[in-house]
RNA sequence: GGGCUCGUAGAUCAGUGGUAGAUCACUCCCUUGGCAUGGGAGAGGCCGCGGGUUCAACUCCCGCCGAGUCCA
């Protein structure tokens, strides 16, 4: 550690007569204009000091605050740049939720592969940290949901050594905490109270050292200078164990929250009292919480106290409040009733806000990924508000701060909370049925519900602990609700992960030239010519490497083109064509000669099939969003020839006749018969324009971008397209399916491949027509009469074998009857199916008579049926019977059926019936 | 992406290799001046679909389809 200490002497500190001072509560080095300051500011070491002190010149709301950050930066050239969606995941795959500001530009624009929108720039990033969940509303200061306000500045090394996006030095340390402090005196605040404290920052494969920035007791900014990367030859080892080396970047990463300088500016107890003024009346009012002058001082001094204690686990809450409550003198029971319904209120709010940034940038409810996270926090919303008993639904709630926040697709909003609360209200209804019914059970055995069965239940079910208490309580039924509950539901989840080895790279193949991407000039032009730059032998066929190609490698969901190469001497078939770094390899069957000019013909067909269904997806995506909203985004697609398939976001199934509705919007579209083109512009202009939804599938490197436009429709995209949509002749939506819960995936057919799938589904309707010889529109009429009869008639036959068997049992056929002790028995071959033989031996025995049949139509078998009393064993009876025949049987005393493939000995065990029922009667 | 649970009468669910059941709802009859109710009778099932094992599968095994739930 010690080796990064001379990063945080600066000039600038030198210059304003800072000292570096080492916090004798915590050890931390800290630097101050204070001389005389001993602790670094930092609870616990200093308190809070704001509270019932409004801090700064004046107190400000939240959209005051963020103007007033905003423009002091771009005052000083500081570009302000447009927030981005909460959903980190909609341009980068590692992380699901934004959660800094810095998540905007990683990794493409922080490694130097892309320019940054601006530089340097200013922002305030909406971010959503699930880890703080459990302490929202209870610690007075964690939200789930915050703005970081930010501005970042993005600088290059002169010596880098590969081309970066961005050059030079923009600004560096001195500058940063420059520009920090001259913010805090615009303020109002006086910068002999400021302190910054040295500490180091690592985070997501990045490190370098920082300034936390402390005020009265409040963390007010994190000023990080990101300029390390995470490398096992690294020369610093910092606090994760990990080794780093210098990057060819370095960034400027400063992090202010929103609500904290909010609520420094008030001096409000909580900081959800500063943030959520609004709704914390409403909800009040709404839960008729109506507080006393003691109450509400009882209060005040609470959260005063609690703001004080360094409160990060949800667990020490419980302790917390017990000092608290020890401190004013009164019971712990006491602050609870008090406080309980006032975190609910604050969580609510909070939570809303969270639910509000989620659907409002597009995340649909799900079991997996970010719609997961979304499903959670709206549950727990939904257990909240029933636990103050608020009446409003919670997409009221949720709108508030849509129309807060100023997001324009509410009703798509509104409609996705409706829904998703509905689902939950239905799970919660299912999961009450079984733990009434598990609690019973339990109530008659007086045992308690066990641990393994709680378990089971939330993994399960999802019903949670406390749910299974409640209901088991009304049966008075004990619980055994372990601690580490939620250790043992993740133990069930221990799975090992697999490692995938990186294949080391051939070098030979990474000295080869970016190859020229023909592709893009004219999609219908299908015959190149070029020069083999490179041939490698695989164990199945060759890669050949080319300057230049017309070949699509397989990519965004589009496979690639099959065709050939020719010499003068041979040609080769391309099987298969894939794009590493640039590089273009195409697997053929044979070698064309190293160094050879080529000429390359694709195989138009699949090409011109590939073309139409990569527009035709374009075209029906499009359809969708206009059908069912603009929440709809793709979550994977895959091109073919004779059909396609995409994935699209959506929080309900979809039925036939909105299916339909997709089908016909999207043929709209290719009748329109619109002219498809492509553009190059720059990303940041693109995204200003278009937003993030161009990236439909998935985000591109580089400065500019390749647009599709599609009529009024615009993706970012790589493939080839047709040029006009007419072209596309035809769109068939053949299927969906719900892949993952809130994806529909859509399988369609375009051009003559979605004609051949019409004609086949019309063969099979023509066959069934023709099966039950009627029109193929009378075909359903038909088949529901079918089906029905068919049922009829089977009720039918069971009324007739029944009278059938009652017949036969009256003595209309040559039974051999044979007296046996008192009884009397009927012993019968009769040779009718399995039904029949029950029938009649069941009413035989409802006779008295003692009934064993046997019948070879479909193998030996065996039934035999024994009035109440008889001396006879049926299922010892079949099982001997059975065993003569190779075969086996069983079944309760008085009723018992078995059988065997050997038919020709049917009759020769049915003769050694009467010595087994003599023998059973003396035994 | 991985794990777990569930698909049986219109609804809710029993049944765990050997004759498909209960409750509510439904139809009819009886009880009552009428209603709440009570009593009786009846109708209603490709036991999700397809394979396998077995003398025999709603039941066991495999695959598919559908629903739910937990975890990353």
């Amino acid at each position: 550690m010690s080796d990064l200490e001379d990063a945080y002497r600066l000039e600038y500190f030198e210059e304003e007569g800072f000292v570096r001072t080492e916090c004798t509560e915590c050890g931390s080095f800290f630097w101050t204009r204070d001389h005389d300051r001993a602790t670094c500011g930092e609870p616990p070491c200093d308190q809070y000091e704001f509270i019932d002190t409004p801090s700064l010149d004046t107190e400000y709301t939240l959209k005051d605050m963020r103007e007033a950050f905003l423009s002091f930066f771009e005052e000083r050239d500081h570009e302000r740049v447009e927030p981005y969606p909460v959903a980190a995941n909609r341009w980068r795959d590692d992380v699901l939720l934004t959660q800094v500001s810095i998540y905007d530009f990683q990794p493409l624009v922080t490694s130097g592969q892309t320019p940054p929108p601006a530089n340097p720039l200013t922002i305030s990033q909406p971010c959503i940290r699930m880890q703080d969940i459990d302490n929202v509303g209870k610690t007075g200061r964690h939200t789930m949901a915050f703005e970081m306000m930010a501005h970042h500045a993005f600088n290059a090394r002169e010596d880098a050594d590969e081309d970066l996006a961005y050059e030079g030095e923009v600004y560096w340390k001195d500058e940063t905490v420059e520009l920090c402090d001259e913010f805090f005196e615009e303020m109002g605040v006086d910068p002999a109270e400021i302190t910054y404290i040295e500490d180091p920052w690592v985070g997501g494969g990045n490190a370098g050292p920082a300034f936390e920035v402390l005020y009265r007791g409040a963390e007010l900014a994190t000023l990080v200078f990101m300029s390390m990367e995470q490398d096992p030859e690294g020369e610093y080892e910092l606090k994760d164990g990990n080794r780093y080396s210098p990057m060819d970047t370095y960034i400027v990463d400063t992090g202010y929250g929103l609500e904290r300088w909010t609520w420094v500016s008030q001096g409000t107890p909580t900081v959800y009292e500063a943030v959520y003024p609004e709704m914390i009346a409403f909800l009040k009012e709404q839960a008729g919480i109506e507080l006393s002058e003691n109450e509400k001082d009882l209060i005040h001094r609470a959260s005063k106290l609690s703001g004080r204690l360094d409160i990060d686990e949800a667990e020490d809450v419980g302790a917390a409040r017990r000092t608290i409550a020890e401190e004013l003198g009164v019971k712990v029971e006491y602050i609870d009733d008090l406080v309980s319904p006032l975190e609910d209120i604050y969580a609510i709010a909070d939570h809303a806000r969270t639910l509000a940034y989620m659907f409002g940038d597009g995340i649909v409810p799900s079991n997996v990924g970010t719609g997961y996270l979304a499903r959670m926090v709206l549950r727990r919303t939904v257990r909240l508000v029933e636990a103050i008993e608020v009446e409003t639904p919670i997409a009221d709630l949720v709108d508030m701060q849509a129309e807060r926040l100023g997001y324009e697709d509410r009703e798509t909003v509104r409609d996705i909370v409706r829904s998703e609360v509905a689902k939950y209200e239905e799970t919660l209804e299912r999961g009450g049925r079984r733990v009434r019914q598990i609690a019973k059970e339990r109530a008659e055995t007086a045992t308690p519900i066990p641990k393994s069965t709680l378990v089971n239940l939330y993994d399960s079910h999802g019903i949670q602990p406390d749910m299974v208490q409640e209901i088991a309580a009304e049966f008075d039924v004990e619980v055994e609700v372990p601690d580490n509950f939620y250790a043992l539901v993740a133990q069930r989840h221990d799975t090992e992960t697999t490692e995938t080895a990186r294949t080391s790279r051939d070098q030979r193949f990474a000295d080869l030239p970016e190859t020229e991407q023909l592709y893009y000039n004219d999609a219908y032009r299908t015959e190149f010519e070029a020069i083999v730059l490179d041939v490698f032998e695989r164990e199945e066929g060759y890669d050949v490497v080319l300057d230049q190609t017309m070949f699509y490698p397989e990519g965004g969901g589009q496979p690639a083109d099959h065709g050939t190469l020719s010499t003068d001497e041979t040609t080769v078939d391309v099987k298969d064509v894939q794009i590493e770094d640039g590089v273009i390899r195409h697997h053929t069957d044979g070698d064309p000669g190293n160094g050879e000019f080529v000429t390359g013909k694709i195989n138009t067909d699949r090409r011109r099939r590939l073309m139409r269904h990569h527009t035709a997806t374009h075209v029906v995506i499009d359809a969708a969003r206009e059908v069912l909203g603009d929440h709809v985004r793709q979550a994977g697609a895959q091109k073919g020839t004779s059909s396609s398939r995409i994935d699209i976001r959506h929080y309900e199934r979809l039925d036939r006749k909105t299916v339909e509705e997709i089908e016909m919007r999207a043929n709209e579209t290719v009748m329109a018969d619109l002219h498809v083109h492509q553009e190059w512009p720059d990303r940041h202009e693109a995204e200003e324009t278009y937003g993030f939804d161009l990236y439909q599938g998935g985000i591109p490197a580089g400065q500019n971008i390749r647009l599709i436009h599609v009529g009024e429709d615009v993706q970012a995209c790589g493939g080839t397209h047709v040029t006009r949509t007419g072209e596309i002749g035809s769109i068939k939506i053949l299927s969906t399916e719900r892949v993952q819960d809130g994806v529909e995936r859509l399988t369609f057919a375009a051009g003559d491949a979605a004609v051949g799938h019409v004609q086949a589904m019309e063969r099979s309707l023509q066959a069934a027509a023709e099966t039950f010889d009627v029109t193929p529109s009378e075909v359903p009429e038909t088949a529901e009469r079918f089906f029905s009869e068919w049922k009829e008639r089977g009720k039918q036959i069971e009324g007739l074998k029944q009278q059938l068997a009652e017949a036969r049992a009256g003595g209309g056929e040559q039974a051999d009857r044979i007296k046996f002790g008192d009884w009397e028995a009927v012993v019968n071959r009769l040779d009718v199916d399995m039904d029949e033989l029950r029938a009649t031996a069941n009413v035989l025995a409802d006779d008295g008579v003692v009934a064993i049949l046997g019948s070879g139509v479909d193998g030996a078998q065996f039934v035999v049926s024994v009035p109440e009393g008889a001396p006879v064993n049926a299922g010892e009876l079949v099982s001997e019977l059975a065993s003569q025949v190779g075969g086996g049987g069983g079944g309760p005393p008085d009723f018992a059926q078995g059988g065997g493939p050997e038919v020709d000995a049917l009759d020769d065990a049915l003769d050694t019936v009467p010595d087994l029922l003599t023998a059973a009667i003396e035994a």
